[in-house]
DNA sequence: CGGCCCCTGACG
DNA sequence: CGTCAGGGGCCG
């Protein structure tokens, strides 16, 4: 479930403790999690090398290793990354296990398991994990109301499909795309090449605010992620619109309505955002 | 674009 | 039982 802020979120948690660990072996209970290369490459290559840094790209983790190889992975919709002491007990659907030097285990879970993973070799060009497809980071100072109106003017689908697009701008997914709408004042059913510049314009300054917002208010300390084991999402109390349909809008008072674009439920207000 | 696929679990 | 879930890829 987690989008750009979420991932954040893990990334800044988990950085500190696994840092400078080494990965002193792999417990592999699901070998079709690892999407690149084989299980046993994954396993053998990863083994006793040391960590030097995590990061996040779109909704991607990566873990830097010190020899330049890294390990990508995608939590999709239920992946979860924990840091754990040896002994406390393993979530169900425990898949990948990365024992570390100082006797703490990085695990994988993930109940539906969408989640994936890919290890990709310093000299190596990653054509497989999809990051190289992607668009900006919603912070980009080259994300402006002029590159999404030269990428979706003259473009038929929806708004929504638009900031859904990650090869466009990296990260947003279903929910913050519904704030981000709301925030811009935009429906999400209208056809992109219907946008005027000056919705375009409040489109590219909400990305980053609403980002940033949510990112702000989704942050937790290590003891209280591990206790809530990555679930507890802090900024959900913020949200204005997604999950409130049939509630009254936070700004006009109008009831927020629910609808289905592109398959993903979606709310916004008729008021605020029009009905076009 | 819509539809279907990948999976499990929660909820009505 | 059916529907839905904050992921993405593929196909026509």
């Amino acid at each position: 479930m987690p989008e750009l802020p979420e991932v954040e979120t893990i990334k800044r948690v988990l950085e500190p403790q696994v840092k400078s660990q080494k990965i002193s072996d792999i417990t592999a209970n699901r070998t079709d999690i690892i999407a690149y290369p084989s299980a046993e490459i994954f396993c053998e290559k990863i083994k006793d090398q040391t960590i030097s840094a995590m990061d996040r790209r779109g909704k991607f983790l990566i873990i830097l290793l010190e020899s330049g190889d890294k390990i990508i992975l995608h939590l999709r919709m239920t992946g979860c990354l924990l840091v754990t002491m040896h002994d406390d007990p393993q979530e169900k659907h425990t898949h990948i296990i990365f024992h570390l030097s100082n006797g703490s285990e990085l695990r994988f879970s993930d109940t539906r398991r969408f989640g994936r993973f890919w290890y990709i070799q310093s000299h190596e060009e990653d054509t497989y994990s999809g990051i190289s497809r992607l668009g900006l980071e919603p912070f980009d100072k080259n994300l402006s109301a002029g590159y999404l109106e030269k990428k979706f003017s003259r473009c038929k689908k929806t708004v929504k499909g638009c900031l859904l697009d990650q090869s466009v701008v990296a990260g947003i997914g279903n929910i913050y795309s519904d704030e981000i709408l709301f925030r811009a004042k935009v429906c999400p059913s209208r056809p992109a090449n219907s946008l005027s510049g000056c919705e375009w314009e409040r489109l590219s300054a909400a990305i980053s605010e609403c980002m940033a917002f949510f990112i702000e208010k989704n942050a937790i300390t290590p003891e209280e992620y591990l206790e809530t084991k990555g679930q507890d999402y802090r900024n959900t109390p913020f949200l204005q619109v997604y999950g409130h349909d049939g509630e009254n809008c936070p700004v006009c008072g109008e009831i927020l309505c629910r609808t289905v674009i592109g398959g993903r439920s979606s709310v916004y207000c008729p008021g605020c955002q029009g009905n076009l």
